[in-house]
RNA sequence: GCGGGUAUGAUGGAAUUGGUAGACAUGCUAGACUUAGGAUCUAGUGCUUAACGGCGUGGGGGUUCGACUCCCUCUACCCGCACCA
């Protein structure tokens, strides 16, 4: 009997769906697991292959965990807010909320068709008003809280106007940005409008003016990472640098909280790694120097307070604040020239450019160890967000500050003396000090932290810890986000909407073009920015906003008066198992822990970090294909050749220009080509080059005719330059995970991409090695179907080959291994049609450790045997250690570590009846040549190893 | 420059705590059955040697009875950050 894929997925996703054997419910009496995937954009190119890596293997991990007893919360929804979004919805002349229905309607297809076990009546998307209420509530929240650091959370920002009301805010420990210092008198006495302007100092949502990554084609501000080298990510536009007011997230509050917990997640090293890199923590001191003649100080950290007595000057960022006040008539002019030269360099010529510049602005500070005054210059390697934007530089231990002093001359002084570390570089924390005064003789560490005592002491400064981690911009100049759920007064302040305003929807709008100087399309609608002499917000929040806390949302998705039902929040928790791409390994990942921990601090969340495990999937990658054309043409007409031909001849002036891949023979293979037929369909595909040369090794094609250079010479052979890289529409290389379903139905599929490696590596889709899961499949199939099963018991080999594998496929689940668990049922379907099994039990079994991989078949075979509940609501097989023993064990016999025969003990022997047996053996005495044995190892069960 | 990772047959990849390197699959070779086959089945397949044997997990060194696995060192590639004071 013959498995029609087709027939019986169609049979089963209906039934599954009508039984709603997926859904589960927060009321349960079995232990709750949490498996997640990341939520995706569901862009207008639907599923490629490379998308279902992750959700095959975490649905197998989920239907594991749902046939070994666990409440199983394994939801999906959408990223449908945000900037791709709306550009896709531009480009196809549709509206985005149309299209973004349009889309994930055809994604939900796709996953359904996968035979993922998504609980579908969870489903959300970020873009839904009933969602973003809740997002925007959480962002209310944010703007209506500070972070007290006695505390060590978030505390609403009515206690500290409370505070500040009876003591000012000197007394108070909290996160803030406030340069002022104020008594309670002076707070009372503030402006209203005062008052907000220092309070959005401290609250976690805030408003301030900052450099953003503008882009004029597209009239908006990106985040970082969506900037590459200078140009936009999408469009590939120049990105320059511009002041906006702009809505902030103190997420710096959290620095150290976001770092310290890393240690209590299972996380890659390399993941935890990168956002270690991202909080950049740096442990040192901040130092004022004062100005020669001024009133101002100029603060700086440090790392190195041990070589301040080497620091000869000061370098300032060229935007520092005191740049313009400090600088001296006499360098006013150079100090401007030097300003506008800073600014006129773009993020790709100051990245590309390590030359290095600076400019004296005329003043000098006191170095306060040395007493001596030491020249200010500016200098655009001082950066403005970073530290105090300000450094003292030593130029005698640090690469940069040496560069520096060597081109302006200016004064180096050795403080460190290195000659007991040879290797140790300039900057590193090694040596001796020297020429420092009272820290004289000792190794750098201890002069650290005795310089951080002395420069406390003297009141200089104070031991300090830096980020690198900055506040995030949240405001985009979009349309298609959540709307800020604020209002700004005549005097433009700002309050927060209350939960029964919320949601504020988004209004509706055909006009999606940004509007002037940047402003949003919302600010269009003039009817409604105004309200009762208020104005609303026209900004809208990033994609990141609604993908920070859906994780939750998930947990109770259809609540109007909560984000989610405390009682569904307290059953479920968190994630237990989250999977996704890397490519989110900071954003994402970032303000997601951040949203969690301020819920967490607002009891309203139980535990600390949203995701206990983690696992980045690696990407299915696509091999391209490129026809090489010659720049020249010949009589206007393009002139294509072969790959083979380019290279032989060393041609360089030519264009690749990427084919279709279906058009080429042997895609996939490095001899993948062109032909006739092939061509006929790039020509209708690109009619520009319908009258366009082809010429291989063989022959020419043009105009439909090909003629070889010998008559009755082999075909059109045309080979294209091929490569592997992402999976893109621009490639044309998209394979369609539906395509692959067809023929080969979806279990096959999903087996088949867990086969082609570990989980976390990146691979090249490559179709050849799919028909080795097929035949596997209908070996299996036939195992089943072919002859009538019996009721006999079974075997013992039967029960040691089902059981072998019961045991290794539990543990190959168990650590996310599915290549080698595949691996395992083919092993064991071999095995079993060697000893011409057709035990029910055995069968049985096994089709139930195959469900979650191929839960299609094996739920179409449990029905065949019988059963009329879903195998997918059954116990998981348990390995039974009884079945695994063996009555005799095969020793490897080595000589010095090297194999040399085989020997057969019963498993009971002893090491010394093994070691006597041994050493009578023939072949052992061949080796021996009657030298004497130094040692005879017997590791039980494993080998034997005689050292002569 | 800093941080993280990877390196095993023709290919994708296997290998508890150090214990038979190359499981499983693809590809290839030969054969069987076929009008035919992207079907199915059988056997073989790391390199080298006529053979005994020798060599073999990116290179070099070390620890060990024994190293893909641990240590040192070098190289190549991938990813992230990048003038971070």
């Amino acid at each position: 009997m013959d498995y029609k894929s087709g027939q019986v997925e169609a049979e089963w996703k209906k039934n599954w769906q009508e039984n709603a054997i997926y859904q589960v419910s927060h009321q349960s009496d079995k232990p709750k697991y949490y498996v997640l995937d990341m939520f995706p954009y569901p862009s207008g190119a639907g599923l490629h292959v490379g998308h279902p890596l992750g959700y095959i293997a975490s649905d197998i991990y989920s239907r594991h965990k749902r046939m070994t007893g666990y409440n199983v919360l394994h939801p999906m929804g959408w990223d449908a807010f945000g900037l791709p979004a709306e550009e896709y919805a531009k480009q196809i002349g549709m509206h985005p909320s149309e299209s973004s229905t349009m889309n994930l309607g055809r994604y939900k297809e796709q996953m359904t068709n996968l035979g993922l076990s998504f609980d579908w009546s969870r489903e959300i998307a970020t873009c839904d008003k009933s969602y973003y209420k809740w997002t925007q509530w959480i962002f209310t929240e944010l703007f209506n809280h500070y972070y007290d650091l006695t505390e060590d959370k978030a505390i609403p920002i009515t206690d500290l106007v409370a505070r500040f009301e009876t003591e000012g805010n000197q007394v108070v420990n909290a996160f803030h940005a406030a340069k002022a210092v104020f008594t309670a008198d002076e707070w009372k006495n503030f402006s209203a409008k005062q008052k907000q302007e220092m309070l959005a100092d401290y609250r976690l949502a805030y408003r301030k003016v900052g450099f953003v990554n503008w882009c004029e084609e597209l009239g908006t501000v990106l985040a970082n990472d969506q900037v590459k080298d200078g140009l936009s990510e999408r469009g590939g536009h120049p990105v320059v640098q511009k002041a906006m007011t702009q809505w902030y997230l103190r997420i710096t509050a959290y620095a150290e909280r976001l770092l310290d917990d890393l240690h209590t997640i299972e996380w890659s090293d390399s993941l935890k790694a990168i956002q270690r890199n991202w909080i950049g923590r740096s442990e040192g001191a901040s130092v004022v120097f004062p100005v020669d003649g001024s009133d101002h100080t100029i603060e700086v950290f440090t790392t190195r307070p041990d070589t301040i007595f080497g620091a000869t000057y000061m370098v300032l960022a060229p935007e520092h604040d005191f740049v313009a006040e400090l600088t001296t008539p006499e360098e006013k002019e150079s100090v401007e020239t030097y300003i506008s030269y800073v600014k006129s360099k773009s993020e790709v010529e100051r990245m590309a450019d390590k030359e290095v510049t600076g400019a004296f602005i005329g003043a000098y500070a006191i170095n306060p160890f040395t007493n001596t005054k030491i020249p200010i210059w500016i200098g655009e390697y001082v950066l403005k967000d970073y530290g105090t934007g300000a450094i003292m530089a030593v130029p005698s231990d640090d690469d940069r500050d040496n560069a520096f002093a060597t081109k302006f001359g200016l004064d180096i002084i050795d403080v460190v003396d290195k000659t007991n570390y040879p290797g140790a570089s300039l900057s590193d924390k090694l040596g001796i000090i020297i020429n420092s005064d009272f820290i004289n003789g000792l190794e750098v560490p201890a002069a650290i932290t005795k310089m951080c005592e002395v420069i406390e002491e003297r009141g200089l400064g104070k031991a300090s810890i830096n980020y690198k981690l900055r506040d995030a911009n949240f405001s985009r100049q979009r349309y298609w986000g959540e709307p800020f759920p604020v209002q700004y007064d005549a005097d433009g302040i700002v309050t927060a909407l209350t939960l029964d305003e919320l949601p504020l929807e988004l209004p509706h709008s055909d006009d999606l073009s940004p509007g002037k100087a940047g402003e949003s399309p919302l600010a269009r609608l003039t009817d409604w920015v105004n309200v009762d002499g208020k104005t609303r917000e026209t900004d809208v929040m990033p994609a990141v906003a609604g993908s920070s806390w859906y994780f939750l949302r998930f947990m109770d998705p259809n609540n109007d008066t909560e984000f989610a039902s405390q009682e569904a929040v307290r059953y479920w928790q968190d994630v237990d198992l989250y999977v996704g791409g890397a490519e989110h390994a900071v954003a994402h990942l970032m303000y997601a822990r951040f949203w969690h921990k301020f819920l967490f601090d607002k009891g309203l969340v139980p535990t600390n970090e949203p995701f206990k495990r983690l696992v980045n999937q690696g990407m299915i990658q696509g091999g391209i294909e490129y026809l090489g054309m010659l720049r020249e043409k010949v009589d206007g007409v393009s002139r294509f050749l072969c790959a083979g031909l380019i290279e032989k001849k060393g041609l360089t002036d030519f264009v690749k220009i990427p084919v279709k891949i279906e058009f080429v023979k042997d895609y996939g293979s490095d001899g993948s080509y062109f032909t006739q037929n092939g061509l006929q369909q790039f020509i209708e595909w690109r009619p520009e080059y319908k009258n366009a040369i082809f010429e291989c090794a063989n022959g020419v094609y043009q105009n439909g005719v090909y003629t070889p250079h010998q008559e009755g010479g082999p075909d059109t052979h045309l080979i294209t330059f091929s490569e592997v890289g992402k999976m893109s529409k621009s490639k044309f290389n998209v394979i369609n995970p539906d395509d692959v379903i067809d023929r080969y139905g979806a279990d096959c599929f999903r087996m088949y991409e867990m086969f082609l490696g570990p989980i976390q590596q990146s691979k090249p889709w490559d179709t050849q090695g799919i028909d080795g899961v097929y035949k596997f499949l209908n070996k299996y199939w036939g195992l089943v179907t072919d002859n009538p099963l019996t009721d006999e018991n079974p075997t013992k080999d039967e029960l040691k080959v089902l059981h072998t594998a019961i045991k290794k496929v539990n543990e190959d689940i168990q650590s996310l291994s599915f290549n080698t668990a595949v691996s395992t049922f083919m092993i064991c379907v071999n095995e079993l049609r060697k000893l011409k099994s057709k035990n029910k039990q055995v069968i049985e079994e096994l089709t139930q450790l195959l469900a979650p991989f191929a839960p299609f078949m094996s739920e179409e075979c449990w029905k065949l045997m019988g059963h009329t509940e879903s195998i997918h609501l059954s116990d998981y097989p348990q390995h039974n250690e009884e079945y695994l023993v063996e009555d005799t064990i095969e020793y490897p016999i080595c000589i010095n570590g090297k194999k040399r025969g085989l020997a057969s003990f019963a498993s009971a022997a002893t090491p010394a009846d093994i070691e006597a047996e041994v050493k009578s053996m023939e072949f052992v005495q061949k080796w021996l040549e009657g030298k004497e044995i130094r040692k005879f190892i017997v590791v039980p069960n494993r080998m034997v190893n005689i050292v002569i």
